[in-house]
Formats: structure tokens, sequence, C-alpha cells
DNA sequence: GTCTATATTGAGATAGAC
DNA sequence: GTCTATCTCAATATAGAC
């Protein structure tokens, strides 16, 4: 086997990429330039295109990169774990523990979903989407067919209210803040699984 | 008093900003162009300007409109509420309503108020978000301390995921759906109070 | 209130030298 | 792998006729 579909790795190009999502993050895809990605990683703009086709190319490698890694662990959790509860709590404590490592990659995906999704090229973005949702809504059926969770709620509402209220912490969760992506995670499933009333 | 500063109010210029917020709602707002909106609205983009000063300003006018109307709202159920159990109830069903009435200006407050509050012809969206955060945590605060709600919970950190759980459901929500916003309102409110567990 | 016509700017991207 | 230089296109916005 030769000549590898996959871009060549490189600690350029990967220092690049870091540069561009940190500022996808920060200011959107639309309104951050080529040329403030090329300003920041010290080359003029043009310098970019040795490394990458495009702009969009660059977003397409950072969220493919974070999809196949997240789905990985969504995977291995819910096929090792034995009860839904348990289960839960890892496919929780996974993507909060994303918010620490992948922050920009996380902020990226949920602030440009629906702007990306809209071309062919990251029809993949779906595919990820609705696999996710069926992990995640599986374990909470599981968990209801079993009696852990209460039989009044529904699966897929219950989790999409799961996921939106923890990617979204993206927008306000700082490395440098006093609580961990662990301990956010457990304070949530805390009140998830129990409520807030007294 | 003569020569009002707050702009004429027309017929046509409520058309075409519901229009602009329709798009800026769906593509975003840095990829929607004055062409879009013009043509969506049946006339050519000069012609725009008679109405607007610039893209910038309807946007403006879209959020300033809706800020107004929904503080009003949360002031109100402050203000004539008595227990912190059902003034929290009003303040998740008049944001839930919101998705009703207003989706299109509820999508680009928060999938552009990070990218808008670096200017400051935006502060005010800051002065919004902050007096929204004293409202809803000074209910939660009072419910702790009057033993209706645990006591062990941050009043900052369940306003953050209530108002994200909330606010990003209109990524998903459709008027047409089978659910009301009042239904997922109180769906919300009893996991948020009771949590899953059986 | 809308159109015609256009000024102006800034964006993504390319070619070839070094 | 980066720079110099530049192409091309699309976007916001303007001026004045109708």
């Amino acid at each position: 086997m030769s000549g590898p579909a996959a871009p060549a790795v490189s600690a350029r190009r990967e220092e690049i990429l870091a540069i561009a999502a940190e500022l996808f993050a920060e200011k959107g895809f639309a309104t951050t330039t080529v040329r403030e990605i090329a300003d920041t990683a010290g080359i003029l703009s043009g310098s970019l295109y040795h490394h990458f086709d495009s702009k969009e190319s660059m977003v397409d490698e950072i969220l493919r990169t974070f999809l196949d890694e997240i789905l990985a662990r969504y995977r291995a959790a819910v096929a090792e774990g034995d009860d839904p509860a348990k289960i839960l709590r890892e496919l929780v404590r996974a993507a909060f523990s994303a918010l620490g490592t992948h922050r920009a990659a996380v902020a990226v995906m949920i602030n440009e979903f629906n702007l990306l999704v809209q071309y062919p090229r990251f029809g993949y973005l779906w595919e990820g989407a609705d696999e996710t949702e069926r992990l995640w809504a599986g374990v909470v059926e599981n968990g209801i067919a079993t009696g852990v969770f209460r039989s009044d709620i529904d699966p897929r509402m219950i989790y999409r209210f799961m996921r939106d209220a923890i990617w979204v912490s993206v927008r306000w969760y700082r490395p440098d803040g006093r609580d961990s992506p662990e301990q956010i995670a457990d304070f949530y499933l805390d009140v998830l699984l129990d409520g807030i009333a007294a």
C-alpha cells in the first residue's frame, strides 16, 4: 500500500491547526481570516497554502480528528459498561473531559455545526451526531427498561437536554477556572439524576 | 419634544427585519449577505439602505427589541411571584415561550452573542445577560434559603445549566413539531426539580 | 420606496522565486 | 517552508435618477 489519502503529519501543521482552531472557536469560522491565522503563526497568508488546500480543509481536519476520538470513547463506554447509570456517568464524563482536552474543537463543533452541515463535504457531521444520539439514547432506554430511570421520560428528549447543557458549557468553561471538567460533570450528573428540589 | 432618536415604525421595515432575523438565525450573521436579505424581500440590495444604516443596525434592532421584552417578563415574574419554585417555573416558561414568539431572535442571540459583544456598540448585550443572571440566580438563592431547593447546589452554576439547556434548544425546536414550548418547559422543569432517577 | 450603476474594500487563493 | 506579488471575486455601501 502506498500514497495515503490522509494528510501528512507534521509538527508545523499541527501547530497551525491548533492556532486555527483557537481562532475559529473565539471569533467564528466565517469571521476568521486566513491572514489572521497566518499572522498568529508568524507567516504570510500565502504560505498557509503549502500546508492546507483551503480554510475549509482546516476546519474539516479539526472536526474529523475530534469526532473520531470522542466517538471512540462513547463506543468503548457503551461496550464495556454494565449498568445504565454507570455507563451514563462515563458518557457524561467523556464529554466534559473533552472540554479540557479539545476545548477549541468542541466550540467549533457546536458553533459551526448548523452552518457546515449545509455542505455535502461535511455530511459526516450528521452521521457522527446520529451515532452519538443512538448510543446515548440507547443507554437511557436500557435504564428505563431495567427500572433505573423514570419511565415517564422521553429518552431522546433527555439526550438532547444532556447534550446541549454539556456542550454549550464550552461557552463559559475556562481551563483556569475554579472547577475541573470532572467536577462539573459530577455536579451535572448529580442534578440530572436527583433534581434540585430539597 | 421632537425628533425621536428611535427608528421610525413602518410595516415594510418590520417585514424586512423579520426576514433578516430568519436569515441570520438560519445561516449566521456573518454569512448572510445584504443581497440575500434584499432578494428575499423582493427588492435590490441598495434599496435596503433606505430603511437601515447597515447590516449591523439590523441585527442591533432585532436584539434590542427581543432583550427589552424578555427582560420585562423576567422582572415581572420576580416582582409579582411569591414562592421561589413558582417564580422559577414562571421564568422557565417565559424563556421557552420566547422560542415560540421570537424564535429567530433567540437563535441570533445565542449564536452571535460571543461575536457581537466584542464591539462596543453591543455592550448592552452584556448588561442584559448580567441582569438576567442576577434575577434567576437570586430566585435560586431564595429557594435555598427557604429550604425549597437543595443547599448543596451553586445558584450560579444551576442558572447557567438552565439557561444553556433552554436557549440552546432553539437549535432543534421547530414550531410545527410535536411539543409546544409550554410542554417542553414543563418536561424540563420536571427533570430539573426531581431528576431522572426512578 | 425602489432602481441603476458603481465605488471601495477585503477576502480566499495562486504562481513562481528563494 | 516561506515570501513576493497579484488575481479574482464577492461583499458592504453610496449617489442620484425615477
